[in-house]
DNA sequence: GCGGCCATCAACCATTGGGTTGATCCTCCG
DNA sequence: CGGAGGATCAACCCAATGGTTGATGGCCGC
């Protein structure tokens, strides 16, 4: 079975290579995003190890949507240290088989690449768990526009600058508001962007 | 040389100790604060390779106090992802003999090695930068105290809760926010905490 | 010892923000 | 067709926040 690792830490690849080696054959490493698709095209590897956070360039949820538009795509396996709401469903959206945690037992990691080069599905528990708290609480997610809001709530604006900013009203801003406060959990606007960075519903940059 | 390696994440443990293989010998490997501790009085290396964040347990920078009261203290070099002001600070506090970040090159981490082996000192440039920084723009430097409020308030915490949190008045805290505005250049503690993000000198988890 | 910086507190005031209720209009979906 | 959910707006109230001025005591360094 031939592995491709892509990972923009060097002490992580090489962690990886070192703790797969009695398994599989890793048959290359990347550390960014369009190198893990040029090497996925070039070494038809049966399992791509990607890490979401990739520094610049594409990320790895990008990556794996390019990378199983490949002809004879390869299975992907996410392998990150956060385990938030949206980084999940996107990259499951993205077509991923997998979603591990970095902190994950070397054994899980052994049966998940296993499970996805057999086309099986693996997920670390605490991911399942967290998706399984998602469909028992549906109306929790985000509209775009209150998406929209948050980003810009994280610049500091004002009600009046935002209101103006998306030319509606003040009160339309405090619905939004209350709306992504319950949403959200919080009962502050400063509350709401560090738990919007911390879901990563938002970036700051 | 001997060295003790220690993270909370497997791969990373097994990725340092792969790296490592051919420049010195990892004489063992720990995944907590007290492990290391343990290890280090047990073991006696010459260096402790230490990540900052060691989940549940003593941190990296407690950890690190304790290795260096040890009788024949080794050195300690800490390995970490994160280069915040405050993380750089108290781990040179503690006394560290050097700031290494997960994505530096692993030329980077042996030169590093081998100088605190040496007893000199190690940085990653991103990290000299941060404190070059520090240096160049006195004023503009926020007190610990400010900072311990920016944590605060990226809690989203209100000045009330501020006050009795940390058994000073209202007052007191207003004035510690219209210091921290002037300084960040910002007028709310929204923007405040993500500029203060941005600038890390503060961090969300 | 004096100036500078820090931490602490007080009183005042205008603006902003959060909570509530209720409403209209739209689109999507069963 | 009817309901659900999203986006829009209004009026009200009270609490929280930000801006200002001014004051005290501690500590450090020149």
């Amino acid at each position: 079975m031939k592995i491709l690792i892509v990972d923009d830490h060097p002490v992580v690849r090489a962690g990886l290579k070192a703790l797969l080696a009695g398994e599989a054959e890793v048959a290359g490493e990347a550390a960014t995003g369009e190198e893990a698709v040029a090497m996925a095209a070039a070494l038809h590897p049966d399992v791509v190890l990607m890490d979401l956070q990739l520094g610049p360039g594409i990320d790895g949820v990008e990556a794996t949507r390019r990378v199983l538009a490949l002809p004879r795509p390869p299975r992907v396996l996410i392998l990150t240290t956060y385990e938030t709401d949206t980084d999940i469903v996107s990259a499951v959206a993205a077509g991923a088989s997998g979603y591990l945690l970095k902190d994950a037992p070397p054994e899980e990691l052994f049966r998940a690449v296993r499970a996805a080069a057999a086309g099986q599905s693996a997920m670390s528990p605490p991911v399942v768990a967290r998706l399984a708290r998602r469909v028992r609480e549906p109306g929790s997610e985000l509209s775009a526009r209150e998406t929209e809001i948050l980003q810009l709530l994280a610049e500091g604006l004002t009600n009046d600058q935002l209101a103006r900013r998306l030319f509606i009203s003040r009160a339309t801003v405090k619905t939004h508001l209350v709306h992504i406060y319950a949403k959200l959990g919080v009962d502050s606007r400063t509350a709401a962007v560090t738990t919007a960075v911390e879901r990563r519903l938002i970036r700051l940059d």
